[in-house]
DNA sequence: GATTTTTCAATGGA
DNA sequence: CTCCATTGAAAAAT
């Protein structure tokens, strides 16, 4: 038997060719090495049910000219996929019935120029009387051109879907902590959120990013993946939309995530061999049967014969995260496209779907490589060995838990080394009141638990669950302190053991200076304090000084604490009985002459950390400490912002 | 439309 | 700690 050539790069001559005919059962040379599907060899075509107007071909046949340079060769695969799916939309069919069954929501004011809402509904009433399931919409888009004022718009939608999630999941969690069956609070979290209304962009299948989701963002649940609209399935490598929904009776790929489940991966980043879905048991990494060109393997497969991108998604087992056993991450690497498909036996010695994806120029820097890049970092930090362009390692010169390097690629600045470096701030101590009295912290020997007298003054709950993370944002936080009984690795007192994950100040275009996380920090974790010169409200000598300083008021944060941990969407949830009223710092923080890594850190209207007072032990309350908690999932390398509440 | 099939999860126990 | 069986949910296919 002859071999079969290998296939031709998917052109647009070869699309025109190609477009009616889907070798939907292939049969490769079984003792062969890997073989291309031989197209010639597939059954007879199915109809063309793509409308090639005689414009649409003419501008098809003008992106012709095969270049070898690798960018006009990308950029006119994307133009190609571009034309094939705006012409696909426009033969679309209606989505069936107005298929979501709550009405739609009032559409979010735009600025921009741009045709795609997408917005999924912010008062959307929970329908739950409808017992129907919700099914995804048929309509298929493209979000491009997004301008800036879209941009901020989505990533606030997306931002806002992940915290609620996140507050659904701790809430379910929490809330039956071992009822026998297991547990699966994401799922509960993911499922409440669909029947809710809350899944991002139903009403509408995306080619291409998804909007308000960047290149990097991490993710610890597939079933969040979900409700971003990232990838639809739950479980399934492959996400794609069905023949059924395509004129064209195709399916075709939209997402993939990449896990390392098969034997016959590779991957170097850029370019990744992905392995099609199916013989294989589950759970297990060998297979047992030939794979088909069938379902997602066929939408992949035609992805790459009308070049049309996809999101790729990889999972990474990472063994550092906090919360103990190997749990996975997943992390939105951008778009890739296919630029081979085939057919033959695998490692096993069946046969397996392959497909080779590399990835689009022009994206953010690889999240994974980000990972990387943020680990080779740590680790030339730790061997001394200072990478170029830092002009410190450590900032606060050994003051902090962990080293805060300090880099500029810029320019010559190297204000940050003139600041004298403070972990904490000084509070004016209040003299112990009665000296007769008896310590006031709680008398708690090994670990405080809900008699505690300290965790007690934190109205609704522990304040902290097991691994540290904050449970849910409050007027203030009341740890135990120095006059307490228990040590200080006691679960009331987690700002007091310092940062725990690593930083770096760095010079940035945008911001002058910022603050991005080496480690990988999730959300709810404590990351650190502000911290400086503390300078009293009533205490008139301090008052004149502080003009032409640089001075934090802590009042001036908006409330983003309410955000964190708001599971209400929820009608079962209630956050119990509310604090005291908590009538808020009463000083200001001077950082003109000392501060520390928090001042660096950037202002964000749909900021990543937020601020949470604390107060340690029986410290003044009118002297609560800034701390700063994570409110999403940090990648390594990402910037931290906040929202100083300036208008942006 | 209802039901079955498919799926590179996540848990918690052994 | 690794293995593993069980539960689980949504979309596509039937």
């Amino acid at each position: 038997m002859e071999p079969s050539p290998p296939p031709p790069p998917p052109q647009i001559s070869h699309l025109l060719s190609q477009l009616g005919q889907f070798p939907v059962t292939p049969k490769p040379d079984p003792d062969g090495p890997i073989t291309p599907i031989p197209a010639a060899a597939a059954p007879p075509p199915p109809p063309l049910m793509l409308a090639l107007t005689p414009e649409l071909c003419d501008a098809l046949r003008q992106e012709l000219a095969p270049s070898p340079d690798d960018d006009a060769y990308f950029a006119s695969c994307l133009r190609q996929s571009q034309l094939y799916l705006d012409a696909v939309a426009a033969r679309l069919r209606l989505p069936s019935s107005s298929s979501s069954a709550a009405p739609p929501p009032p559409l979010p004011p735009r600025q921009g120029g741009q045709e795609q809402p997408g917005a999924a509904g912010s008062s959307s009433s929970p329908a739950s009387s409808t017992k129907k399931r919700a099914r995804p919409a048929a309509e298929m888009v493209r979000v491009a051109n997004l301008g800036p004022a879209d941009h901020l718009h989505y990533r606030a939608l997306v931002r806002r879907a992940r915290l609620t999630f996140e507050a659904l999941r701790g809430f379910y969690q929490r809330e039956e902590p071992s009822a026998g069956a297991r547990n699966r609070a994401d799922l509960r979290a993911s499922s409440f959120m669909l029947s809710a209304g809350r899944w991002l962009h139903r009403e509408v299948r995306i080619v291409g990013h998804i909007p308000g989701v960047l290149v990097g963002d991490a993710f610890y649940y597939r079933a969040e993946l979900c409700v971003v609209g990232l990838h639809l399935a739950p479980q399934a490598g492959i996400g794609y939309i069905p023949g059924s929904l395509t004129n064209e009776g195709h399916p075709v790929a939209t997402s993939i995530v990449s896990s390392g489940g098969y034997l016959d991966d590779e991957d170097t980043g850029d370019v990744l061999v992905y392995t099609g879905s199916g013989g294989r048991q589950r759970n297990r990494l060998d297979h047992h049967a030939d794979q088909t060109l069938e379902r997602g393997n066929l939408a992949l497969h035609n992805s790459y014969l009308y070049a049309v991108e996809v999101r790729v998604i990889r999972g990474h087992i990472c063994g550092l995260t906090p919360n103990a056993t190997g749990r996975k991450i997943y992390v939105y690497d951008g778009l890739y496209r296919v630029v081979s498909s085939t057919f033959g036996p695998g490692k096993s010695g069946h046969d397996v779907c392959k497909f080779k994806l590399v990835r689009l120029p022009g994206q953010d820097e690889l999240g994974s490589k980000s990972w990387h890049t943020a680990k080779q970092l740590k680790d030339a930090m730790d061997a001394r060995i200072r990478p170029p362009r830092y002009i410190s390692l450590d900032l606060s010169k050994g003051a902090e838990h962990l080293r805060v390097p300090v880099c500029n690629k810029l320019d010559d600045d190297r204000s940050p080394l003139l600041f004298e470096y403070t972990v904490r701030p000084k509070f004016h101590v209040p003299p112990a009141t009665g000296t007769g009295k008896r310590q006031r912290g709680c008398h708690c020997a090994t670990g405080c638990g809900s008699k505690c007298r300290c965790q007690r003054k934190n109205a609704g709950g522990p304040v902290y669950g097991e691994d540290g993370t904050l449970v849910l944002g409050r007027p203030v936080v009341y740890e135990c302190g120095a006059s307490c009984g228990c040590p200080l690795t006691c679960v009331n007192r987690v700002t007091q053991r310092g940062m725990k994950h690593r930083l770096e100040v760095f010079r940035s275009h945008e911001t002058g200076w910022g603050v991005r996380a080496l480690d990988l920090i999730p959300p709810g974790a404590f990351v650190c304090e502000f911290s400086g010169d503390v300078v009293l409200m009533d205490d008139d000598s301090g008052k004149g000084l502080t003009e032409g300083r640089s001075i934090i008021d802590p009042k001036r944060f908006p409330k983003r604490w309410k955000e964190w941990g708001d599971a209400s969407v929820d009608p079962r949830y209630n956050r119990g009985p509310q604090s005291a009223e908590f009538a808020g710092p009463g000083y200001l923080l001077d950082v003109s002459h000392k501060r520390n890594v928090a001042c660096y850190i950037s202002h964000s209207c749909t900021p990543n950390v937020f601020l949470q007072f604390v107060v340690h032990g029986n410290e003044d309350e009118q002297c609560p400490h800034l701390m700063v908690f994570a409110m999403e999932t940090i990648p390594p390398m990402r910037e931290l912002s906040i929202d100083y509440g300036i208008d942006g």
